[in-house]
DNA sequence: CCGGAACGTTGCGCCGGATCAAACGGCGGC
DNA sequence: GCCGCCGTTTGATCCGGCGCAACGTTCCGG
């Protein structure tokens, strides 16, 4: 197995003012993986034997209920941490993790947790920041299913999505990687039939371009007006 | 103000493993303090300058949308911490807090976050599997509704309330504050009027017991089985 | 080049639950 | 003991969005 580079995690918020000795240690118990396009990561219930960092692509987590009915929880990005069950005292993944596009990933055994976190007290403190604001994330989400109704939410859904992970091409902000009606539903609740309709709408009135599991934000303002609700409907 | 004894805190799951010594060390800086029913704790986005944990009674953990909805996060129940957004990283407070009853908490400053955690290593770990929990308790509730409909989400409301503070009662297991069909609404993302129609149909079916600000389910376990949604519907 | 699978679009009917409206009943205050 | 308020009940109506179904389109493998 090849020597991994320290400048490989250099800088990620994971590993914030992290003595660059330090990373050397991490990364010298870690191991490199690709993961392909459509494979799990780790799967829901599944013993939780390794955290991972995800160094390039992007996984979506989701859960499934014992109905078969699934969830997508969120997007990971490259330079963010994911399986950290770990860390919080759990033994069990509480979701799956799939590649949404081809993948590269570090894994740590998940017994190692409670040495890192004691000998390296910032990684420690990064990691338990990173959970609170996805608690904080999800907190929103909870509220935003509560009182939205679906347009709204699949506005903020795609805000979301293009802040994390948008590009900018010529059709405006481009999310990143493929992304289908389905996909978009199982992020707010609703089906793919609503979601297309939505896409659609909006498409004939010039806020967004869209295609097979491709999804382009022109008018990112506007969009936002409309999540938010402060829009007089035509 | 007079001295806090040890025994207040001691075996409360977030001291587990601490030391006496250790605990008096952390009473000695905690201030207690007593809450009226309906007043705050401490209030959404004001800045985050004490965390706390409740001795006695019943907090509500409250969102509030730009647009004046509500939606209850979280019920605490005593021995719990709150207000822990300073151990997040966090310098504000993401949701307001309201005593459900009259209530005793103890108060620390926030600054002393950074020095508790390092100096008390079990608390801060017994403290990030709080928010482990939190943050798996949070997740499941958007994956409930995101899939189920409101019979369901409200059924597992009212289990979730009794599984943390039901109390026996010749009336069944009691949920032990007051608690309206507003409240309940809240916590599910309904309307009361949806609440109520539910409610009484259990009722005449001999699920639950309940009247004002009072809910009694005497038949958990049938329940259980709606809230799973694997009842035949009558 | 062809055929099939996967993804997307669109029309239609229906229903769960929100909204609006009104009246009731118990509890606390005066 | 009476009054007023707050929480609750119940009815009537309406509609957003789901379910179902059919069809179009792009992509991929043979």
């Amino acid at each position: 197995m090849s020597r991994l580079d320290r400048s490989l995690i250099a800088g990620l918020p994971p590993f914030e003012g992290m003595a660059p000795a330090d990373l050397d240690r991490m990364l010298a118990q870690a191991r490199s993986q690709r993961i392909a396009k459509d494979e799990a990561v780790f799967e829901q219930e599944d013993a939780a034997h390794a955290f991972f960092l995800l160094l390039d692509g992007h996984v979506r987590v989701i859960k499934t209920t014992p109905d078969g009915q699934q969830v997508i929880v969120r997007y990971i990005s490259p330079g963010e941490l994911l399986g950290i069950a770990h860390a919080l005292g759990r033994t069990t993944y509480p979701a799956s993790a799939v590649a949404a596009v081809d993948c590269v990933v570090l894994a740590w055994p998940g017994h190692l947790w409670p040495e890192f976190a004691a000998a390296f007290p910032n990684f420690g403190a990064n990691t338990y920041k990173t959970v609170g604001s996805r608690l904080q994330d999800t907190q929103t989400r909870v509220v935003e299913m509560a009182t939205e109704q679906v347009e709204r939410r699949v506005a903020h859904a795609l805000l979301r999505l293009i802040d994390q992970t948008g590009r900018k091409t010529e059709d405006g902000i481009l999310i990143d990687f493929p992304i289908s009606r389905q996909d978009i539903a199982e992020m707010t609740g609703t089906t793919l039939h609503t979601v297309s309709r939505l896409l659609t709408a909006w498409e004939d009135q010039g806020l967004v371009k869209s295609g097979r599991q491709k999804v382009a934000v022109t008018e990112p303002h506007h969009l936002q007006l409309l999540a938010e609700g402060r829009l007089p409907k035509s």
